[in-house]
DNA sequence: GTAGAACCTGACATCAGTGTCAGAATCAAG
DNA sequence: CTTGATTCTGACACTGATGTCAGGTTCTAC
């Protein structure tokens, strides 16, 4: 598919699955003229690379963890090496406590909203 | 007590805690000589803003919240309007939507993390 | 009063993903 | 072939919290 159906499909801008491709994440076919041209796979690697990007991963961490993910069409085609595990680990860490600070906030988003609604 | 303190408290730096003063978030008497002097409740209110910044939220958005939350020290000292009442049930929703977010990422950090360990 | 630590303001830098625009080339349908 | 939609590259702007530095002032303990 080309850029623009990935782009509607995923609800990524263009821009940004062009930065994609410019960091190594996402890789495409080209037609003879040099358009873009996207396996159905790729809407899948989209979403998981925006999810990673939302939860605070830079794009040189997913160009490592990439690889070592279990794709959508199968085992992963590498494992991660020590370093990379000790890097993870503390991104996984990372990402415990602010989805604990997430908890918080929402709480306090909820309180404040009951609180207006009561009177 | 001053800046230097309620930054080792909080571990926020200096920097980050005039930055709230002046976007309005944070207030501090002053020593006649014009040092910032921050009541013990500082530090709770700190943390919060901390909290909603993690979750995304600006700093203009905190700056209207904060009144309407309940303090440590007792009642809110204001109630959402509804049209704020309407941008924090938005902002609720997103951090409810990045909190699955976050929750797949984790969820997939952990299976790269496993899989090196069992090889 | 003096030395050193802590604090003040103001300014500029940074980061990294994304928006946007220009000008040119390609693609698809008539 | 033509036309309009889509895509291409490259460049520059932006955001917004935070880092950092400079030059000066205040505080605290001796």
């Amino acid at each position: 598919m080309r850029i623009g159906e990935l782009a509607g499909r995923t609800a990524v801008s263009e821009r940004s699955l062009r930065y994609y491709e410019e960091q190594g994440l996402l890789t495409a076919e080209r037609t003879p003229g040099g358009h873009r041209d996207y396996p159905e796979t790729a809407v899948d690697r989209v979403v998981r690379i925006q999810e990673l990007y939302a939860a605070g991963l830079h794009s040189t961490r997913i160009k490592e963890l990439l690889p070592c993910m279990r794709d959508q069409d199968g085992g992963p085609s590498a494992v991660a090496t020590p370093r990379l595990v000790d890097d993870l680990t503390a991104e996984r860490d990372r990402i415990d406590r602010l989805i604990a600070d997430l908890v918080r906030s929402r709480d306090t988003l909820d309180e404040v909203i009951r609180a207006a609604g009561e009177s």
